[in-house]
Order: C-alpha cells, then sequence, then structure tokens
DNA sequence: ATACTATCTGCAATCGATTACAAAAAATAG
DNA sequence: CTATTTTTTGTAATCGATTGCAGATAGTAT
C-alpha cells in the first residue's frame, strides 16, 4: 500500500473533529461552522490529505469514471471523438475508460460487464449491430449515450450523423458532376454502413440510375479488406468511374488499391468517402468528403450522458448532426478533367 | 443504485454459507470443499451475481485499472501507443483510465493526482520536460512506466525509441542523397526533441556540414504552429534543400506549407519525418520515415508496468527500441530528380 | 479408539469514505 | 430568562467486498 496513506481519520484527529465534519467540510455542501472549517482545512493542508475515490465511490455509490468503449480508437473518426469526450469529461471532474472491441460483440459484453462491475457513471457506446437486439434485454441500467450508430426499438440516447442524407448528398455530388458507375464500399458490421447505403442508393434512384449489385460490397471496416475489394471490383468488366467509401478506414484501403491499378484520380476514377481525416487535404488531389463534426459529435454525447447521469428519468433525445460536404480535387467533373 | 443489486451476501444466503467462503470460491485461490463450492457457483448463477469491483479495489487495496497519460491521443504515435496498451490490459485484466495533458505540466500534475486518488494499479506516462524535475519529489509512489521519454536522474522503468541514432541515420540519409541545407523542426516539450536534434546535429558534424542556426526551429508540436515556422524558414535567403521534423504532426504541418508554397517534392525539397501514419504512404511522393515499433512500445511498457505491480521492488529497466528507416520518394537524391 | 495434523468454514474486523440519526450548541422568539 | 427552533457536531451504521483468526471437520498415524 501507498507509504504516507493518510485518512479522513488521521485529518479528523488533527483537526480536532469527528470524521463526519471533516467529510462534510470536503464535499462542502453542508453547514460547517467557520472555524472548524477553518481548522479542517489546515490539517488536510498539513497532512496532504486526499480523499481516497475508490472508498467514496463505495459509499456513495457513485462514480467519476465514464467508459467510452468504440470498435477501435485508431479509426481516427473514433480518436477525435475521444478526444472531445475526454475534453468534457475532464472539465466535469470525470475520467475516462477507453475499451476497443473491434466490433466483437464478445469483447462489447465484457466491457459493458466491467463497466457495471465497476460502477461507472455511465457509457459512451458505439455498438455493432449485432449487439443491439440484446441490448434492451441485458441487464445493464447504467446511464449510456449511444454514439454514431443507431439503436431502433430501444429508448437510449443517440448522436449520430444524418447518414442517409449526407450520403445522399455525396453520391448526388458524384452523379451532377457526371459521374455513372458508382462504386461503394460499405461496412458490414453498423448500421452507419446500411444508412450510407440507403442515401447512396436514394440518390441513384433519384436520378435515375440503375442499381448495379457488382457496385455495392459490404465489407469488414479495416485498410486490407477495404484494399482486396476494392482491387477486384476495379477488375470488373465495366469498373466504376467513381468509388464512393464509408468510412475513412476503407477510403484508405480504395486508395491504395487505386494507387496500386496506377489510376489516376479523377481522370480515371472518382473517390469520395467520409470523414475529415489528416490525409484527405495532403494527398493529391485532396479528397471530397463528409465531413463529420467529431468534436460536436463526442462534446454532445458528454453532455447528454452527464445530463442523463444527473437526471436519470429524463426523457431520451436523439441528437442528429449534419455532416459536411467538402468538395475536393478527387470528384473533379469529367468535363473538366481535361484542363 | 442499480434495481436489481445482488452482493455477495445474498449469494451466500441462497448457498448457505458464509460470505466468506463464497469470496474463496470466487477468488479461487483458496480451498473450499467442492461440495459447496458447487453451490456456491449455483447461486452465483441463479441469481447472476458479479462482484463489485469497487468494494474489492477497496479492501484488497488493488486495483485492475491502469492510467495512460500521453499529450494527445490525436497524435498518431500515441492513439497506436494507446491501441496496444488497452490490449495488452484486456489481455491481463486489466482496463485502461487515457488522460490528455495537452503537454501541460499543470493537467500532468492534476491527472497523476487523480491516479493516485482511484487507486491505480500503475501509470503509464509521456511527461513533459518540466514535470520531470518535480516527478521524482511528487508524492507518487504507484508503478509507473515513462513512454517515449527519457527521464535523467529518476529511477524508473522506461521505454522510449534510441532517437539519437534514428535521427542520425535519417540526417545521414538525406546527406548522402546529395542534401546539405537540411531545415529541422523539433517539438520543444519533449526529450525527444533534444534528443533528435543531437542527432541530427552529429551528422551534420560527422560529414562536415555546418550548422546554420536558421535552419533550427523548435516548436509546439502541433500542425499550425509547424505550418507558421516552416514557412517562414521556406522563405529564408537561402532556404532549405530539405526539412527534417521531429514528429508527425509537425511534419504534417511542414508539408502543408510546402504545397503552400508550390514546391514539388523532392525536386525543390526534400521531407523526411517520424512515425508512420496513414498517410506518409498515400501522399505522393510518399514520405521517407523512422518508423517507430509502436505496437511493440506500447505492449513493451505494459508489459513492464505489469511486472512492477507483481514486483515493485524489482530493479528498473530502461528499453530502447530501434526505429525503423523508411526510405521512400519524399528524399529520393538529387542526382536522380531529373529521371 | 485416541491423539494429532491438515483442511475447511464462519465470525467479525477492516478498507476509507458518506450519511441517518440523535445529541449538543446556538439562535430566535416570547 | 425560559421555551422553541435552527444550525452544528458526533456516533455509529453502511457501502460490498476480503481476510486474520479461531473453531469445526476431516484425515492420518499410533
Amino acid at each position: 500500500m501507498r507509504s504516507g496513506m493518510v485518512s479522513i481519520k488521521e485529518v479528523a484527529e488533527e483537526a480536532g473533529v469527528s470524521t463526519a465534519t471533516v467529510s462534510r467540510v470536503l464535499s462542502s455542501s453542508d453547514h460547517v461552522r467557520p472555524e472548524l472549517r477553518q481548522r479542517v482545512m489546515e490539517a488536510v493542508e498539513k497532512l496532504q490529505y486526499r480523499p481516497n475515490l475508490v472508498a467514496r465511490s463505495l459509499r456513495s455509490q457513485q462514480s467519476n469514471t465514464i467508459g467510452l468503449i468504440v470498435s477501435d480508437i485508431r479509426n481516427p473518426f473514433f480518436t477525435s471523438i475521444s478526444r472531445a469526450v475526454e475534453d468534457s469529461a475532464y472539465k466535469q471532474g470525470f475520467s475516462v475508460l477507453l475499451c476497443n472491441t473491434d466490433e466483437d460483440p464478445e469483447k462489447e459484453k465484457i466491457y459493458l460487464q466491467l463497466m457495471r462491475d465497476t460502477n461507472v457513471a455511465g457509457v459512451i457506446f458505439s455498438p455493432t449491430r449485432q449487439i443491439m437486439s440484446d441490448l434492451a434485454s441485458l441487464p445493464f441500467d447504467f446511464p449510456m449515450v449511444i454514439v454514431d450508430r443507431s439503436v431502433p426499438d430501444v429508448d437510449v440516447d443517440t448522436v449520430l450523423l444524418d447518414n442517409v442524407e449526407s450520403a445522399y448528398r455525396l453520391t448526388s455530388h458524384l452523379i451532377s458532376n457526371g459521374f455513372r458507375r458508382i462504386g461503394a464500399l460499405f461496412g458490414e458490421t453498423s448500421t452507419t454502413g446500411i444508412q450510407r447505403q440507403r442515401g447512396y442508393e436514394e440518390a441513384l434512384k433519384a436520378h435515375g440510375i440503375p442499381l448495379v449489385p457488382e457496385y455495392i460490397k459490404h465489407l469488414q471496416p479495416r485498410v486490407e479488406a477495404s484494399y482486396k475489394i476494392a482491387t477486384s471490383m476495379l477488375q470488373l468488366p465495366h469498373a466504376p468511374d467513381a468509388l464512393l467509401t464509408s468510412n475513412s478506414l476503407i477510403m484508405e484501403g480504395a486508395l491504395q488499391a487505386l494507387r496500386a491499378c496506377n489510376l489516376s484520380i479523377p481522370e480515371d476514377i472518382a473517390l469520395v468517402g467520409f470523414d475529415e481525416t489528416p490525409w484527405t487535404l495532403l494527398v493529391q488531389p485532396a479528397i471530397t468528403i463528409i465531413a463529420q463534426p467529431t468534436d460536436e459529435i463526442g462534446k454532445t454525447a458528454a453532455d447528454l450522458l452527464f445530463q442523463r447521469i444527473a437526471i436519470p428519468t429524463r426523457p431520451t433525445r436523439q441528437i442528429i448532426l449534419k455532416g459536411q460536404l467538402m468538395v475536393r480535387g478527387s470528384s473533379t467533373p469529367l468535363h473538366l478533367k481535361a484542363m
């Protein structure tokens, strides 16, 4: 155990009061005569006392920790979210337990259990589709905010992008720039992919462009998987003249594939996707994307969570944020290609 | 409080034994008659009992949480480290508290205090230079592993890159490729920048190239700062013909600056740096870098920490890992430029 | 069968705080 | 100055586990 461990008892002794009084001074919400308060403060200072948060948490049945459960912190989207969440948490005096699930329902369950067992104040969670059905039935009753993904039929706070609309806009942008054979790669583990596919299909329909099944693929949201699938799509007899990708890892793999096939962008093929990463602006041409307001998503999720922690019975909210279409060189219109 | 909260007491009752016995069954290290063990297990199963980790931690004075304190999780280096750490922790049954300090000594102190107050099992920490001097004197006696940075005069486990050597190799590579006026941008908050500067200077010296003070800058390790400083360096009468950057954020800013100045790489200027990020291979030309073995660094740090948690008196170790020079297009020799 | 060990099990203390309740002190009213 | 109310303070229970110690049970040797 820590060597110089000093507990509330020693402080009480030093100040000549009871532990209850010390506790009252420190939680500061209660009445204590100024003189005693002063004595306690001095004792605290002298002994360099710091309250043991574990003991406090056990007794008060509250905690200053929140959980953040995402698929992989290395996904730039979640990296950014996590930073925003941690910032908000810090300001509120909370700290953040980070969990990576790799889109694995088993790990998701394990981490949710951990959250319960450690009695966290609440959880911000980006679940796979698989876990969703169970979610309502699982015995987890801590405050929770779902982020990035939507959970139908479960009454829970949610923050996410307007995925259908965003994909619709992104696809429409390609179409109005003259692209017709639009290949699309969607993540298969999240609802996000599904919604973005919907937006994609609606846009095609609205413009009278037929769906081509070979142009639509679902895959693990990983760079390698994307590279492979994109490469094979590029070998098709009628290869696409544009590629729409549903997250930055898939976009990364697709870009690698284009490079490997020696295709130039956008002359041979356009490339668009989701999420602002450090590199969408650094590669040439820069990549047209839907920028998600990750800071705001993270901050909003944290805010929702703290509100729910404060008032557990509050009606739930679903907050849908708009993405921003950033038009760049990777989707330049066909008739401008010669320039 | 959680609704169906079932404690060890209920389990004991259900199984017709004492709480001590239940505890012994669950911690499984102790002798318990098979029949009782069976009864307890059944009760646990029936009541869906899960031990309260807060209570356990308070009583046993141990914890299954470790802290990870870095400057900014959005720095790809730390993103990767954090993932490796979390993986190792998960395998050992630990979870990870994530803290971003923004290289701010005040936040560092606050987080260190938090770590103490929550009685974490240990901490993996990437400190600023400022906090170092205090480090030994601060009253923090939990197991700690320093990562990425070196702390002279303090007896503590450390994992870091061979920075001097790596910078030396990187610089030598530039020199042997014909570059002579090598500008260098170093982070000012960490020891890492200092060590890399040393390697840079030694390489110049070894090749008989004079140091030019205007070519050496220290800055906040941030994209914007780097962009500004790089831009101003490019305006020099005798502008550099190569830029060496000491981390990926600085490299990002520098690349933006080169793009803004319409300089082509490596014809007008070479660019090299540290850290494998998603984009070093995606931009064209790809960027020559020293790849740090982030997975290994993170894993090693976690291993060291767990070993120290197990045996606090173990002699400390300093583990120095080698970086890997990845030669790419951004530093192609001058005489090949015409090709 | 008796004595002696070795194994199990339960009681109760403990970890370090918070908090219900009651007692004491202070403030206010009459 | 006493009665009543209000504000402070302390005592002790409590949160939910683990664990030292002693008593109970089982096992072994004589």
